[in-house]
DNA sequence: GTAGGGTTAG
């Protein structure tokens, strides 16, 4: 022993008292460090110094580079500079450049390779490869063009070890570079150096690139090729792989079933894995689980987790990662704790996993048990565990953990951003998230789609037409557009009323989806299209869009809105060829529709066959009846409602006073309007006093109702003044009549409908300067009346007819039968035009011209024109149906024995034997 | 005689 201590002074206590870390590695392995040590002493001792010595230190560096052993390399070296061996020197230093860099010691690499008086390239590679494996790829590309700046002659090693580098970078033009000088060298016919510069090409998507490579490879190919092929091209590859004989190894099966898609192929390539007898592999194992977890087979995964012997923090994290994935958050949480009882210390990943199971599932005591974790162990600071801190919090709506968590991340990036924004918008904070909008902008922070997303989805709920119109100039400019992003701002600008901006974007979408589709047809129903948005679902229908039960309540909605049964049954039919009729909403959805197409039986029947009814369906069954003027059965509905103990909320009580007052129940209609607020606690909304008035007004109940209006605990919206102005037109009150028209224009002096409410008042009073000059001052406003405009559903199509409309192509014919009409009337029972309705100061036979026109009157014509006897009528108005044209039509009921339903704007009138069901009263 | 390429979790 006493030569080994004179040669290289390493006394037997520093190798007896190792650093820690060789404690951790016991003698397991015959290539350990002590037996290498120990060999050494035997060289030394069996033969002569010199040559054999440094063969020796070489085999040391070797040991200690394989064990990262920074501490005992740097003794060697000490060594080494001790016997001053210039001749070895050399190689023994690009030994020592390549120990350090292994260790990560990058400061020693670089000290010890500028003292070199000389380099081969082999010292180049050394330092060059210690960038690599460090990360530090940007000095590693720096340092590749030092050396071609000073000519060193770069070999297959450097280029691979750079190219490495420029795969991490997603540096194409460097790769490329490389390339041609790697053709110009003939290094093509190095399958490593290849196979790095296909990693490059791999890495920055350019398939063809690959192909091409692997196109000139020699013979069958080198198996990493093959791998990374499966990489780039997928399954298919896999099986010519197999079909050329090429033996797989692990990263061949990590590559296939990360490309694998479905089960199926999932269990082949499990099957072939158990051929070559690497199910036993950790890497393969753990791509088995991720794989099993996206077939949603997570009995199979936790089959293959179970029977990993050395799981690793990546196993753990999978299989946590698989149950959140499949929704079973009470299973990932339990696996969280179980780590802990592995031994094991949950890392950031699992952290994360866990956070987001949290949040998915609005579990705020799990999440903040994970979050004390995660503060215990440092983690919380860390970027991607602070974001998913925040979006836990956002996503159990505690607002203020939630802006804790976003303030305490140190070094914010754009996720984290998008975090918080979408946070605010989850939140209802749209105001906070357009600033914080604002603060990104500012400080200059990159912005994606995510992030504009959410943005939009805040505009859209402020109605901030300005705002929407900005972000989608920056969208435009910045190219961040792609469907979900075009969707949103359909959305949008739909929602802001602006159509033709949304009808534009969503023409230019080449690849609709069916949340495309569904956006354009609820941006035409929002805004009044009902007709284009059932057009729009055709053309959706006709391209073979898939519908899905959002896409079908939108069209529901449409299909209300206008009143076709024959749509609504066509769409009740589909629905329940899918099975989707009895979704909650969905079902809700189609006792409205029913209701609102004059079938309010049909409505009936689908509440009966409900399973469970919420008050949703209540709801909808009672404004139904409502709507039908059957005020009576709906108060039926809402007690027996209460004795199934369901609450009505206040939609219900809309439907409710509704109700009434389209049936005139005065005395029950004010009972509700008391119940609602003493006996449910819930106040009334501007809406429910508008109702309220509305009865009580039409029933000539004048002064009560300007009572209630005054005694209001809000200001009286323009809709309450509404109510309150139309009853007093009915009932010619000049007086009250006045005050609610000088606050109606105050409040709402952009309604066209306003000035022909308060026009028609006078009319009636035959003021025809004060109609005049109404009409007067709705010109100088640029307003325009909507003109009067009814549908009637004939076959498969809606007939639309607008007042004193010439368009139909059987207009002479709807004209003649109905002047034929109305001679009948005439001669038959006596009718004769109610010439106060027409509002105008003209003369009287101009004012019969002028009812003639009426739109209801032309679709009631065309309709008895072109069906069969007893068919019954449905036409729908967007106004109120006039009183002449009501007159009109419950005699046309009488004298041609049809059955006529219209709906106005208001309510539906059922007309038999000249009769209607709302007995003169609407 | 020294070294270099391709895998897993969010």
């Amino acid at each position: 022993m006493s030569t080994l201590i004179q040669h290289i002074n390493l006394s037997s206590a520093s190798i007896s008292t190792p650093p820690p870390i060789l404690t951790t590695f016991p003698l397991l392995k015959p290539t350990n460090l002590r037996q290498s040590l120990f060999s050494f002493t035997h060289k030394l001792i069996l033969s002569p110094p010199n040559k054999s010595l440094d063969e020796a230190y070489a085999s040391v560096l070797d040991h200690c580079a394989a064990q990262k052993s920074l501490w005992h390399g740097k003794q060697i070296h000490a060594h080494i500079i001790k016997r001053h061996n210039v001749h070895d020197f050399m190689f023994l230093a690009t030994k020592l450049v390549l120990l350090y860099g292994k260790c990560g010691s990058l400061l020693d690499a670089e000290e010890l390779f500028d003292e070199m008086p000389e380099r081969s390239i082999f010292a180049y590679n050394a330092l060059l490869g210690a960038y690599v494996s460090h990360g530090e790829t940007r000095r590693a590309i720096q340092f590749y063009a030092d050396m071609r700046f000073l000519d060193v002659p770069v070999d297959a090693h450097t280029c691979s070890s750079v190219l490495k580098a420029c795969a991490g970078e997603r540096d194409t033009r460097c790769g490329r570079e490389i390339h041609g000088y790697m053709i110009k060298l003939g290094f093509l016919c190095n399958d490593i150096a290849v196979n790095s510069l296909v990693s490059v090409y791999a890495r920055c998507d350019d398939a063809r690139a690959v192909k091409l490579l692997f196109d000139q490879r020699s013979g069958k190919g080198d198996v990493v090729l093959w791998n990374l092929m499966i990489s780039t091209y997928g399954l298919i590859v896999f099986g010519e792989m197999l079909s050329a004989a090429v033996t797989p190894t692990t990263y061949t099966f990590v590559a296939a079933l990360q490309a694998c898609k479905e089960l199926s192929s999932g269990v082949q390539i499990h099957a072939v894995v158990f051929k070559y007898g690497l199910c036993w592999d950790r890497y393969v194992a753990n791509a088995l689980v991720v794989m099993y977890s996206e077939c949603s087979r997570i009995d199979e995964a936790e089959r293959v987790f179970i029977n990993i012997d050395d799981r690793d923090s990546v196993s753990w994290n999978s299989m946590l990662a698989a149950y959140v994935q499949n929704g079973l958050y009470d299973e990932s949480l339990d696996l969280f704790r179980e780590i802990t009882r592995d031994g094991r210390t949950p890392d950031r990943v699992s952290v994360i996993t866990a956070l987001s199971a949290c949040g998915r599932s609005g579990k705020l005591l799990s999440g903040m048990e994970v979050h004390t974790f995660a503060l215990k162990n440092g983690l919380d600071l860390d970027l991607q565990v602070g974001s998913t801190i925040t979006d836990m919090y956002a996503k159990c709506s505690k607002t203020r953990f939630m802006d804790s968590a976003f303030r305490r991340i140190p070094q914010k990036d754009f996720i984290s951003w998008t975090t918080i924004i979408s946070g605010y918008v989850q939140n209802n904070g749209h105001m906070k998230a357009l600033d914080s909008l604002r603060e990104v902008l500012n400080e200059g922070i990159y912005i994606d789609k995510m992030m504009i997303e959410s943005v939009l989805i805040a505009c859209r709920e402020l109605k901030s037409i300005s705002v929407a119109k900005e972000i989608h100039g920056y969208i435009v400019r910045r190219e961040l557009s792609d469907i979900v992003v075009q969707n949103t701002i359909v959305d949008a600008y739909g929602e802001c009323g602006e159509v033709d901006y949304a009808r534009n974007i969503f023409e230019l979408i080449e690849m609709k989806n069916v949340v495309s589709w569904t956006s354009m047809v609820d941006c035409y129903v929002r805004n009044g299209l009902a007709n284009e948005a059932l057009k729009i679902s055709h053309r959706m229908v006709r391209q073979g869009v898939e519908l899905d039960s959002i896409a079908v309540l939108s069209i529901l909605s449409a299909v209300t809105s206008l009143s076709t049964l024959r749509k609504g049954k066509e769409l009740h039919g589909f629905l329940v060829r899918r099975c989707l009729h009895l979704e909650k909403s969905i079902a809700s959805s189609l006792v409205d529709m029913y209701g609102s197409c004059g079938a309010v039986d049909n409505a009936h029947k689908l509440f009966d066959c409900a399973k469970s009814r919420d008050l949703v369906l209540w709801t909808s069954l009672i404004n139904g009846y409502g709507m039908h003027g059957q005020g009576k059965m709906a108060i039926k509905l809402f007690r027996k409602m209460e004795a199934e103990n369901v609450h009505p909320d206040h939609i219900t009580f809309l439907a409710i006073l509704y109700a009434c007052s389209h049936s005139a129940l005065v005395d029950e209609g004010r009972r509700f309007f008391n119940t609602m607020s003493c006996q449910y606690g819930l106040e009334p909304w501007p809406q429910h006093y508008a109702c309220l008035v509305d009865l009580l007004g039409r029933a000539n109940h004048l002064q009560e109702a300007l009572e209630l209006v005054e005694t209001m605990k809000m200001e009286p919206t323009a809709a309450v003044w509404c109510a309150l102005l139309g009853a007093c037109r009915i009932h010619s009150n000049m007086e009250v009549g006045e005050i609610a028209a000088i606050k109606l224009l105050e409040m709402d002096p952009k309604n066209p409908g306003n000035y022909v409410l308060i026009s028609n008042m006078f009319a009636v009073a035959e003021r025809w300067e004060d109609v005049e000059e109404v009409r007067m001052r709705m010109r100088l406003k640029g307003l325009k009346k909507d003109p009067g405009c009814s549908w009637v559903e004939i076959g498969d199509r809606l007939h639309t007819f607008i007042t004193r409309d010439r368009s139909h192509p059987r207009s002479d014919e709807i004209y003649d039968k109905l002047t034929q009409i109305t001679e009948k009337l005439e001669r038959d029972a006596g009718y004769k035009a109610q010439t106060s309705y027409a509002l105008h100061n003209v003369e009287v036979v101009e004012k019969v011209r002028m009812l003639h026109g009426h739109s209801e009157r032309l679709a009631l014509a065309y309709g008895l024109l072109t069906t069969p006897q007893r068919t019954p009528l449905r036409i729908t108005k967007n106004l109120r149906v006039c009183g002449d044209c009501h007159a009109f039509t419950k005699l046309v009921s009488k004298h041609f024995e049809r059955e006529i339903v219209v709906r106005d704007a208001n309510r539906f009138h059922h007309f038999k034997d000249g009769y209607c069901s709302c007995r003169d009263f609407w």
